[in-house]
RNA sequence: GCGGAUAUGGCGUAAUUGGUAGCCGCGCUAGACUUAGGAUCUAGUUCUGUAAGGAGUGGGGGUUCGAGUCCCCCUAUCCGCACCA
């Protein structure tokens, strides 16, 4: 009977799918265990090989644990909202709608012939209002939140309102966009409007005027985190820095949270470093610097962020950035003109171009003085672009001495620089012909007054200490995590339930939800901003008929406009893992019984590129739900694999210059400059050996080539390139389970190499894993003998039950295969026909080759199905070797090998050494010292 | 510039965590069976050498009886951040 996957895999699938096999419950009285992939953008390019990698791997680990006895939650869905899928969709002219609902069935197809192990009836879709409805209701939740400090959590903003009838400000302690400080009065003689303002400056998500990344090419603003060197990350466009009112999430509440988060979980160094750098936590001092000479009262001093405190003694000059209002305060009548046209300058440049131009030092001086508190010296200001508005109090004291852009700049510029740190305690030197600054934090202060003689450290204490004591400092710490842009100026997304009344935003109640995307003419993006969304017609009474509930809704006819923007990807993903949980909840995100038995993901499989996007942002909506007392774990994501990205493996053919139809085979090539290399579908390409045939049909132009052969093939040449279509490169996986089965390509992408590692495809192995399913088959089939079980065998079963469950938990996969692999090859050896010793090999092999293996295990006789087996239990006692093998070394080098008892003693093993013949040339005498390793080494020094 | 990772045959990789480097697979070589084979099976395959032997885990140094593995210094490649005060 010959290995039929063709036949057996569907046959499979089908029986998994129609039993329901991986349903799974939420209440069950086996240990829980969670299983994650990163779900996919349903993109119109189908999946390639890549794609599966980190289910596949995720797939063996779950399947892993069911037969280990646990209830496994593995689910699977789809993040279809967001740029990727409306690009697609407008390339294609089709409505976003419909090409996603296709691109998902083509995603599903794919997936399902590969036999994964997801719980389907738990599928979530971040398109779906079922869905959205709980990411608009986390939305509400963030608008009627704020963080206070000094509770370290989210607080409800009524209580907020509260506190502020009874005490005003004072007290309070919660983040904010800019401190205010009012009273109980003050508050109460507020109108409405007002309030709202001064509220909107806590809420955890908030509308505010901020400088985003607007793209004009994709019609809408962009996070941080999508925009890479100034261009956006989906398409390369240019993005440009633009004053606007958006919607934020106050992520920057939770920096410190979330970096301290990262020490209770498991996951890469890299990847939390990854998120450190991002987060970029420093300590710190905040100083205020009085104006020399303002005129009238109004600004008479600035606040400045610095790391160090104890070069205050060196500070000769000030920047600020050129967005800082005070600029127009202080600027000097003489400067005026220079300034503004510098101010212009800068704001008008490029992200890109300030970006490529970092090495350029520019900026004026703006005319104006400063005091330093310390010294009370006059200290010139200046504007600069190095001083960025995002960071900080965009203005700095500047120290050349010590910080190498302040060098460059005073370099550039010719203002002073003072020593006032030292390698050598108490030797200070003139800084004027210093060739570079010296940045280093260690050393002793110099020139410093009063810290003069003390080490950076104490200075910096010292420092702090005194500028809190004159009242105009104090310690703080700043973070790089800016706080993220909620809003996007695109149709498909989820819409925001807001609606404006006086310009005031309210949410809509969250009975009302989902606030369903409406159908619109034209869901194209605009070149000026206007979102796709303004031209729903009918819409907003939609809107206002089924929020009868609002009462102010209902008592006004007029109809309220709604927000137009939609929210972006990441709204989506943030807290999908939550929702498989009970993603048929109907009345609650997910029910407390449900989060209190899974609590969060015990493993998230997904490539690194999330690091600084949706890993992120999943912590944050995680942390902000936790504080509502809804997530049972702080943190989402126990454990982490990033699986390594597959890159493709181009194949290319070489045309000759001279002569258009003859083609080159590689090794006949004798100077690259002759001939022209171009890409060739690897489709038909196998082992580098062209199909010339097909290569012929493939492309009209081809249609007459002839070629130049070596040994009768023509040979391709190589190189590794990203997977994408224009380099005919993709390697789709249907093809492939098309011609070996899944199960190949499942033990093929595992034996590839390690899972976290990056690779190329190269499909040249893949031979070798079908090849050992044949031979595991036919072992299989052949079986059929009921006893026992040589004890051979058994040593061989057992030693790959201890490897295979040693390999699964590190997941080391691509070691399981060879394991499998040698264990085949020594059980045919062995002549191997005992069913009882292969059943439980079958059991091993299920999480790797599910389908193989229930086709076996039934083959076998085993009960039921392979889902149910049990995982085999390990008989320590067939690993014992009776005796072992000792190498045995003179002085470190080895000279022959013994065989002593297992059991034996230093003592016998000597023995055994001095009485091998091998021994008489090396062992005259007694040997010094003698290193004996049970069942390693016996190493002997003369 | 800062941070992280990686480096082993022609190729993908492995090494019980400090104990005979190169398991498993690809590719290659030879052979067997075949009308044929891009099927199957057998043997070989780190380099060098006819052989005995010698060399060998990016380079250099160190610790150790013993280093791919631990420590220090380089080099190369990949990734992340990048005027973050």
């Amino acid at each position: 009977m010959d290995y039929n996957f063709s036949e057996l895999e569907p046959r499979w699938q089908r029986y998994w799918r129609e039993e329901g096999v991986y349903r799974v419950t939420n209440d069950s009285a086996k240990p829980h265990y969670y299983v994650l992939d990163m779900f996919p953008y349903p993109s119109g390019a189908g999946l390639h090989v890549g794609h599966p990698l980190g289910y596949i791997a995720s797939d063996i680990y779950a399947r892993y644990k069911r037969l280990r006895g646990y209830n496994v939650l593995h689910p699977m869905g789809y993040d279809a909202y967001g740029l990727p899928a409306e690009q697609y969709a407008i390339q294609t002219g089709q409505h976003p709608a419909i090409t996603t609902e296709q691109n998902i069935a083509r995603y599903r197809e794919q997936l399902d012939k590969i036999g994964f192990s997801f719980d389907w009836s738990r599928e979530v879709r971040t398109c779906d209002p079922k869905y959205y409805r709980w990411t608009q209701w986390t939305f509400i939740q963030l608008f009627e939140h704020y963080y206070d400090n000094t509770l370290q959590k989210a607080q409800p903003i009524a209580a907020l309102e509260e506190r502020f009838a009874q005490r005003g400000s004072e007290g309070l302690d919660a983040a904010c966009s800019e401190p205010l400080a009012f009273s109980a009065e003050e508050w109460k003689s507020w109108d409405e409007g007002r309030r709202q303002q001064v509220l909107m400056n806590y809420r955890l998500a908030y509308l505010a005027d901020t400088y985003v990344n607007w793209c004009a090419e994709l019609g809408t603003v962009l996070a941080n985190d999508e925009v890479v060197g100034g261009l956006s990350v989906r398409g390369g466009h240019p993005v440009e820095r633009k004053l606007m009112r958006q919607w934020s999430l106050r992520i920057s509440a939770y920096a410190q949270r979330l970096v301290d988060g990262l020490e209770h979980v498991d996951w890469t160094d890299s990847l939390k470093e990854i998120q450190r750098n991002w987060i970029g936590r420093s300590e710190g001092a905040a100083v205020w610097f009085k104006m020399d000479g303002v005129k009238d009262g109004e600004a008479t001093q600035f606040e400045i962020f610095t790391t160090r405190p104890d070069t205050i003694y060196g500070v000769t000059f000030m920047v600020l950035c050129p967005e800082h209002e005070l600029i127009d305060h202080i600027v000097s009548d003489e400067q005026r003109e220079q300034v503004m046209d510098y101010v212009a300058w800068a704001k008008n440049r490029s992200e890109r171009e300030r970006q490529a131009e970092v090495k350029k030092v520019s900026g004026v001086f703006t005319g104006a003085y400063a005091i330093n508190p310390l010294t009370e010296e006059r200290i010139p200001i200046w504007v600069s672009d190095y001083v960025l508005a995002g960071y900080g109090t965009g203005a700095i004291m500047a120290v050349p001495a010590h910080d190498s852009r302040d060098f460059a700049f005073a370099k550039h510029f010719g203002l002073p620089i003072r020593q006032v740190v030292t390698q050598e305690k108490g030797v200070s030197s003139d800084a004027s012909d210093w060739t570079e600054s010296m940045d280093a934090k260690t050393g002793w202060s110099v020139n410093s007054g009063e810290v003069s003689g003390l080490k950076v450290k104490d200075a910096m204490a010292a420092v702090i200490d005194k500028i809190e004591a004159m009242g105009i400092g104090r310690r703080t710490v700043n973070f790089r995590l800016r706080d993220a842009i909620f809003s996007r100026q695109r149709y498909w997304g989820e819409p925001f339930p807001i609606y404006y009344k006086n310009n005031i935003p309210y949410v809509i109640p969250a009975e009302c939800l989902p606030l369903e995307l409406p159908e619109v003419s034209d869901f194209k993006p605009t070149a000026t901003g206007e979102p796709p969304l303004g031209h729903a017609q009918k819409w907003a009474w939609d809107v206002k008929h089924r929020c009868v509930v609002d009462k102010a809704l209902i008592d006004n006819l007029t109809v309220f406009p709604l927000e137009l923007s939609t929210m972006p990807g990441f709204a989506g993903s943030s807290g999908y893992y939550l929702r498989y949980m009970d993603p048929n909840n109907d009345e609650r995100y997910f029910s407390e019984q449900a989060v209190n038995y899974w609590q969060n993901v015990d493993l998230y499989v997904g490539g690194a590129e999330h690091g600084t996007g949706h890993l992120i942002y999943a912590r944050f909506w995680n942390k902000f739900l936790f504080d509502l007392g809804m997530a049972a774990k702080e943190e989402p994501f126990q454990k982490l694999i990033n699986q390594g990205m597959i890159q493709g493996r181009s194949n290319f053919v070489y045309r000759n210059k001279a002569d258009n139809g003859l083609f080159i085979s590689k090794g006949l090539i004798k100077d690259m400059a002759d001939v022209t290399p171009i890409h060739v579908d690897i489709n038909i390409v196998d082992n580098d050996v062209l199909d010339t045939d097909r290569f012929r049909a493939w492309r009209p132009e081809f249609a007459d080539a002839r070629f130049e052969l070596e040994d009768g093939k023509y040979i391709c040449g190589w190189e590794v390139e990203k997977m994408s279509k224009s380099m005919f490169n993709v390697q789709n996986p249907d093809d492939l389970v098309a011609r070996y089965g899944a199960d190949t390509l499942r033990l093929y992408e595992m034996f590839l190499g390690p899972v976290e590692q990056a690779k190329p495809w190269d499909t040249g192995g893949i031979e070798g894993v079908h090849r050992f399913l044949k031979k595991f088959w036919r072992l299989g089939v052949n079986a059929t003998d009921d006893g026992e079980g040589t004890k051979s065998e058994l040593k061989v079963l057992h030693q790959t039950i201890k490897k295979v469950t040693d390999d699964i938990e590190r997941f080391s996969f691509n070691t399981s295969v060879s394991t499998f692999m040698i264990a085949t090859n020594q059980l045919i050896d062995m002549g191997c026909r005992h069913r009882a010793v292969l059943r439980p090999l079958v059991v091993l092999i299920a999480p790797f080759a599910p389908h193989i293996a229930e086709e076996l295990w039934h083959q076998l006789g085993g009960d039921g199905t392979v889902c149910d087996a049990a995982w085999p239990q390990l008989d320590e006692s067939f690993l014992v070797e009776d005796s072992v093998k000792y190498p045995v070394q003179f002085n470190g080098k080895m000279r022959f090998t013994i065989e002593v008892p297992a059991a034996a003693t230093q003592q016998e093993a000597m023995e055994a050494v001095k009485a091998a013949p091998e021994s008489a040339k090396w062992l005259t005498g007694e040997p010094r010292k003698v290193i004996f390793v049970p069942g390693k080494i016996i190493n002997i020094v003369l």
